[in-house]
DNA sequence: GTGCAATTTGAATGAACGCTCAAGAATGCC
DNA sequence: GGCATTCTTGAGCGTTCATTCAAATTGCAC
């Protein structure tokens, strides 16, 4: 396996996350992978051994970029659940992405039976996204912003939920403005659980 | 294109499905149709026309079946809202089918961008049941179930995002009691739809 | 400039793909 | 039973798939 520079390798990466993002594993051929990232078939293979290694290359690079922008709003925002409140009505706002599902749970539908290898690497990528929502609603209890009651582990896995689902449904073509809507409505949701300051 | 006797062409729609839902489209080669309906190519040909043709048909089946499962359960429950609270909480119960996502989506995902054909397809579908949602929920206005001020449509679809996630998130496995945790939950913020008796 | 190792290249590979259609089997009619 | 018609069959079609590897090219030390 030889070592791409790092630039070459990120870029390369995100060309790949580009293709299987829009056609899937199986709709993405090599052929578009050549197109899509400018490199040869040997140089991909010597990259990532196989198609099936990129792909799981390009997913975890996916929930890179997933978990640094919920970090990145968790720490602009004014409070833990302002930042997960944000993160939800920022999805509604990306236009370059907002008609993309979330990458895990395509990955997540497509091989739910079948491909182990890609099966697991999603799970733990929506498993790691789940532990940094709790992780900020824990964050949001110890500084008495959210009730020290508050079920984190259930609450993480319902916004997850409304997440998947929100992100499913902006797939529908011109579903914009519902997409906003509802948007605003799972944040509102989420500012629910900040406990009245008593 | 041949007629086949209502039952056979019934058995094969429902074995395809069931092939088509585990590995979803590229997924599933004409082999393993083959092999699902114990059809031979040229009569799966004969009868649907193409691959995409034998897609489509399964597809427009299983939403005629959840549209029957939607109107079943608002028969059956005490009152519009009941039953739609009823047909989240059945998802969780379902032990077949509760670790498939809904094939719409599956679909949709799949073919997000591109097979114009098959993402037509699941749109319509999905519409059908939002719509079949709004009846219900329409029918709890008539009733003074529900208030004459909700806003139908938003509702339908708020309601359609949940289950979407639901589905999705059911996937996951070993999710088995959060799945059902999640639904209880969602049919309860169905039935807030409740106005308050005055 | 020369020699050597590392990297890049893309034609070639066998397998699997969706799909077709000529030939065989079954059926209906007299 | 004989004949025409319809339906069923599966070997085989051309294509495309993921993958490989020998040859060409490049980069570098001296």
């Amino acid at each position: 396996m030889v070592k791409l520079t790092t630039h070459d390798r990120a870029a390369a990466l995100a060309a790949g996350l580009d293709a299987f993002w829009q056609w899937g594993f199986h709709g993405t051929s090599m052929k578009d992978l050549e197109r899509a990232t400018g490199m040869h078939p040997g140089s991909i293979y010597a990259a990532f051994g196989s198609k099936r290694g990129f792909y799981v290359a390009a997913l975890d690079r996916y929930t890179e970029d997933v978990l640094a922008d919920l970090r990145r709003h968790a720490s602009e925002a004014a409070s833990p659940i302002e930042g997960l409140a944000g993160f939800v009505e920022a999805i509604a706002l990306d236009q370059d992405r907002s008609a993309r599902s979330c990458m895990l749970v395509k990955t997540l539908l497509e091989h739910g039976e079948g491909d182990e290898t890609l099966r697991r690497s999603a799970e733990s990528g929506i498993a790691a996204i789940e532990t940094e929502i709790g992780n900020n609603l824990r964050r949001a209890q110890q500084r008495g912003e959210a009730s020290a009651s508050l079920e984190v582990e259930h609450a993480a896995r319902r916004i997850q939920l409304n997440i998947m689902g929100l992100r499913s449904f902006a797939c529908r073509p011109g579903a914009n403005e519902s997409v906003a809507l509802m948007a605003h409505d799972i944040a509102s949701e989420i500012r629910k659980l900040k406990q009245v300051p008593s």
